[in-house]
DNA sequence: ACGATGATGAAC
DNA sequence: TTCATCATCGTA
């Protein structure tokens, strides 16, 4: 059985915390010319709504993060540190601020390395996770069960207060 | 332990 | 218009 499902909308309108965890063991898949790179997700982190201190939505809807405000399944990329591209996908209900940082995958451990290793930037912000973007995520059928995620405060958040300290990152131990 | 490197948002 | 900050990473 060669079992692939494209993830959509459906898939991402949850609870950021669940798609988060969900997200592990799904296959992101990137399109560069006919070349198709497929990875396992390995790494995900939930940023949650308006009140959560540690996410970019925190003080409201900018020019930069205004997708986090649109509906889910689409595509949050934006720059930190002058370098590197973060890859996000958003969550939740429109209009609620969510989304989930990609922060590795199989043999690419590092949010901004999965970047660079996929050349993906900023032309994917807004984007629908789809085939036509050249951008996605597809369901492969692996199970990944409660006992192999480890679940950890994010990283680089510490000005964030209590939400610094919340276990909204999630991590696949049976990494390759 | 620290510098690279530039967009962002808030202050002025 | 200036300024501090930043969901990081490679080098030391």
């Amino acid at each position: 059985m060669n079992h692939r499902r494209i993830l959509d909308k459906t898939f991402f309108c949850h609870d950021t915390r669940v798609v988060a965890l969900e997200l592990l063991g799904k296959f992101l898949v990137r399109r560069i010319g006919k070349k198709e790179i497929s990875l396992m997700i390995t790494e995900t982190e939930a940023y949650d709504g308006p009140n959560d201190k540690a996410s970019h939505a925190y003080k409201g809807k900018t020019k930069r993060n205004e997708v986090m405000f649109d509906e889910s399944g689409l595509w949050y990329v934006y720059l930190v540190y002058g370098m590197y591209n973060m890859l996000n996908i958003v969550t939740g209900a429109k209009e609620y601020p969510a989304a989930v940082l990609i922060r590795g995958v199989e043999r690419v451990n590092g949010p901004g390395k999965v970047t660079k290793f996929l050349k993906i930037t900023k032309s994917f912000n807004k984007k629908k996770s789809s085939r036509e973007s050249g951008l996605w995520i597809e369901d492969r059928g692996i199970v990944v069960h409660n006992k192999e995620i480890k679940k950890t405060p994010r990283i680089g958040v510490a000005y964030a207060g209590k939400w610094a300290k919340k276990p909204y990152r999630f991590v696949y131990k049976n990494i390759l």
